[in-house]
DNA sequence: CGGACAACCTGGTTGC
DNA sequence: TGCAACCAGGTTGTCC
């Protein structure tokens, strides 16, 4: 489910839901989907925690909290991290639920448990598990094409797996690093040592704009997704290849049909005819 | 070291 | 209808 912009959706509506709220008490249903603490020491370091600030890097979510504590979100697949609507029971595979203060319901829903929360100190961010491995953030104001071209630097992978690689800049996942690449008119199968210059910064280009776009229009929803307040995406409307193997290439004046390729075990949707290295 | 690949999970869809 | 195979927004460990 959820790369950057469906990340970026979701803080952005916790943040204006969420912050100077309180946590009266914690209910793990499953007790896998925790790190950094065990069950005990989780639900008890965040009773009573009030919610300070909401920030993202990448994939991962940052809810910064009262006395130092963070609380690390990532959504795996098909996590969901959002309040439960009220008087409902709640939805199977809610993993995690906190209890506020004022009668909402904070909860953490995962069906594949690929996701997972982790308890830390503000001040460690860096060490933790969750973000350890995790570059800047794709949108960040410092993830500039030259930075870009540095990531790139002496690989060999194929551009599409590199841009996949979170350590070095983070946020992009398998749609969009599809989509990025058509709009820069680049073949995802060229190895990173392939591209020049010009096509270094066509793709950050792209790849930002592509990111941007898709957090206006709320994220992309394939199967399931839905931002904090249930509400599915809309920018699957506006995936020009993702998803869309034997359609026409939507590049003016193109005749090229979008075809769909397996490159490390993942999908690649692109344009063999406008998608050149 | 980098890169390819399997593994981790559940659920929905497809095809026989 | 039944069931197997395949597919899915991600990450990590293992092997070369």
């Amino acid at each position: 489910m959820p790369e950057l912009p469906e990340v970026e959706t979701v803080r952005r509506q916790l943040a204006g839901t969420l912050i100077g709220r309180t946590i009266e008490r914690i209910t793990l249903r499953r007790t896998d989907v925790i790190r950094g603490a065990g069950p005990r020491r989780f639900r008890e370091t965040l009773r009573g925690q009030t919610v300070e600030a909401l920030d993202r890097r990448g994939k991962a979510l940052i809810v910064r909290l009262s006395d130092g504590v963070a609380l690390l979100v990532h959504l795996g697949m098909t996590g969901r991290f959002c309040l439960a609507p009220p008087g409902v029971p709640l939805a199977e595979h809610t993993h995690m639920i906190a209890y506020l203060a004022d009668g909402g319901r904070l909860v953490f829903r995962d069906p594949r448990r690929f996701g997972h929360l982790e308890l830390t100190c503000a001040d460690a961010l860096d060490e933790t598990e969750t973000l350890r491995n995790v570059g800047i953030d794709a949108l960040a104001p410092e993830f500039t094409a030259a930075r870009l071209s540095e990531a790139l630097a002496g690989r060999t992978a194929p551009i599409k797996a590199a841009l996949l690689d979170q350590r070095r800049f983070a946020g992009v996942g398998n749609i969009y690093a599809c989509e990025a690449l058509f709009r820069a008119h680049i073949d995802p199968t060229a190895l990173c040592g392939e591209l020049d210059a010009q096509q270094v910064k066509a793709l950050h280009r792209a790849l930002r704009a592509v990111l941007r776009a898709s957090i206006a229009a709320e994220g992309t929803t394939i199967a399931d997704y839905v931002n904090g307040n249930g509400v599915p995406g809309g920018f699957q409307r506006r995936l020009r290849v993702y998803g869309r193997e034997g359609e026409a290439c939507p590049s003016r004046g193109c005749t090229g049909t979008i075809a769909r390729i397996v490159q490390s075990n993942r999908s690649t949707f692109y344009c063999p005819l406008c998608q050149r290295a």
